[in-house]
DNA sequence: GTGAAAGCGCTAACAC
DNA sequence: GTGTTAGCGCTTTCAC
């Protein structure tokens, strides 16, 4: 575990630790070290395979070049997607990646907070639980970098990336009423995000465009906490008793358990249903028949909010506006 | 970001750090220190909202509180599955985790394992790509703590978690057989990875125990780098020349890729074909008609890998038995 | 041109 | 019982 310090080059070389210091860290110009004596001690660096301690230069530097990445659920392939490039473009900049899973849990995300604070994480990527604001604002008021992704909160002056919530919705509910849908449900999570409000907004609107009622009844809210066999029986339960003709589900795990849903019906799609589903999935994709969607553009959702991160990270004191980027979905039509 | 220290409560308190440290770390009792000064310690600190710099512990004490998890994609569901759970049961014991995709690249692999190294992770929970067996025995001979997953090598003795590959195999290519199957097919990875071989191996000896014989033309090997468009037309062009009755894939992605190659030859499941995946994957399981799998005790396999992480650690300095932990696979039977 | 020394926040051996 | 002090490995000011 001894591994080599700084020291020892120091030693090796018979000069001080700070000359090493200046060499290693590019500033051999700067202070006009020798040109023998930066090679030498690049050389001895080298062949001592020195490497430095992170988490000593962080503590110095008050800078660990680590992201706290705080999502819904890294099991779910959107966020699994998207953590995926997250490391990717970190790595790029010369950034690590803590990520943890919040399960929608407001108590939970609050903590993982805490301790990733505390763990000096230079900047946070986060998916923001419902009650999540007060920590989003004291984030901010501490002066510390952070984007939220997904969802945000209106009230809060925070940069963001996410995609047009609202518009996606219009499309779906527009394109299944353009297939002749008349009474189409909307299956949905029972949070009050923006996220949610907007799908929620762009299906009430295409509807009313129509000149159709949207009525309580034809909507389904379905609790995170609730869990898949719940959720299943629930959908089913809503299928046969709404009898929707076709269903605009406002994320991929409902799409998901839908399918299930549908099934226990003993319904098929397209013939006795039609589905729009919110975010892409292998299911859809590929399954049979092809389920049509609203595709979020998740590898840019993810460059992006790395991007304007280190952004905000290499301007630290400068007084930044807020960026909010709202991204295009794209449409998706498949089978059903 | 001036956040409180450990100073600012000695001198609200008008004590030492020292005393303060004691009382925070709980050996208030054992350095008997009074009742009194210690609750008043105890108040200032929370009144304070007083939270450990890790960092600074970390440097001092050498441990992180911090385990590295290098998988081979983050977004491959069964490696997300595996990362809740590990990140979940972390967090149980007090441990972030840092994530990272090799995308089974050697180089990038190592280049990764380095990074967290200096970032002084205390343990690393590894899928290890080809080629990366020197620098697990580095990890071993520095007296890191390491738990292998998924894979392992045969001649190193290190501490993982696996599952019974070779039986899992075995299983689902004699359930093939005993649908009456016998020109069955294997698409796999051109790894020489101990997982792969395993699979490969009980395919094999399914067929020979059945005295069929295992030809090498009725074997596909696709490389990772190979990427979605290309393993797709190959699966397609192999399943047209060698016209077998069913398919044995060895991993989900291939899989996925599978459904895709045989919808693009015009056949369909369980029909023209059978099939069986090793890993499960929603696609597999709720798609039509469901296809059968060898699915791994995913979480069972992430929880033991960090409790025997946690365990090394624990010991750390006692010369501990390498242990090696083979979990039972399951076949599930589905329409295929 | 190079080095001594302070200090980031914390812990812990050693004093008293 | 409580405080002094050294030091984890690194950066950086200031001195020479």
């Amino acid at each position: 575990m001894k591994s080599v310090s700084i020291k020892d080059i120091a030693s090796q070389v018979g000069v001080s630790t700070t000359t090493v210091s200046f060499v290693l860290n590019g500033k051999a110009k700067e202070k006009r070290i020798s040109e023998d004596l930066k090679n030498e001690i690049l050389r001895i660096a080298d062949k001592l395979h020195y490497r430095p301690n992170q988490v000593a230069r962080g503590l110095r530097t008050g800078q660990t070049h680590t992201l706290g990445l705080i999502i819904e659920d890294i099991s779910n392939p959107f966020f699994g997607n998207l953590a995926k490039v997250v490391e990717e473009e970190a790595d790029k900049h010369g950034y690590s990646v803590m990520f943890c899973s919040t399960e929608n849990n407001e108590n939970r995300a609050s903590g993982l907070l805490t301790i990733l604070k505390h763990r000096q994480m230079d900047g946070f990527i986060i998916t923001p639980t419902p009650g999540m604001e007060e920590d989003i604002q004291r984030l901010g008021e501490e002066n510390r970098a952070v984007v939220l992704i997904d969802r945000y909160f209106p009230g809060l002056d925070t940069t963001y990336v996410t995609v047009d919530n609202y518009k996606g919705a219009l499309e779906a509910t527009n394109y299944l009423l353009g297939k002749g849908y008349k009474h189409i449900g909307l299956v949905t999570t029972d949070s009050e995000q923006v996220q949610m409000q907007n799908r929620y907004k762009g299906y009430a609107d295409a509807l009313e465009a129509k000149g159709l009622e949207v009525r309580e009844e034809n909507i389904l809210r379905l609790t995170f906490e609730m869990g898949h066999d719940e959720s299943v029986s629930r959908i089913s339960g809503y299928i046969s008793s709404v009898k929707p003709e076709a269903i605009f589900f406002t994320t991929n795990y409902l799409g998901v358990f839908g399918l299930e849903g549908i099934r226990t019906c003993g319904l098929s799609l397209p013939a006795d249903l039609g589905m729009v589903c919110f975010d892409d999935h292998d299911l859809f994709r590929l399954g049979r028949p092809g389920v049509s969607v609203v595709a979020q553009p998740i590898e840019a959702i993810a460059r992006q909010a790395v991007i304007l991160l280190l952004d905000q990270l290499k301007n630290k004191g400068v007084d930044m506006e807020q960026v909010k980027l709202m991204l295009e979905p794209s449409l998706i039509k498949r089978d059903t």
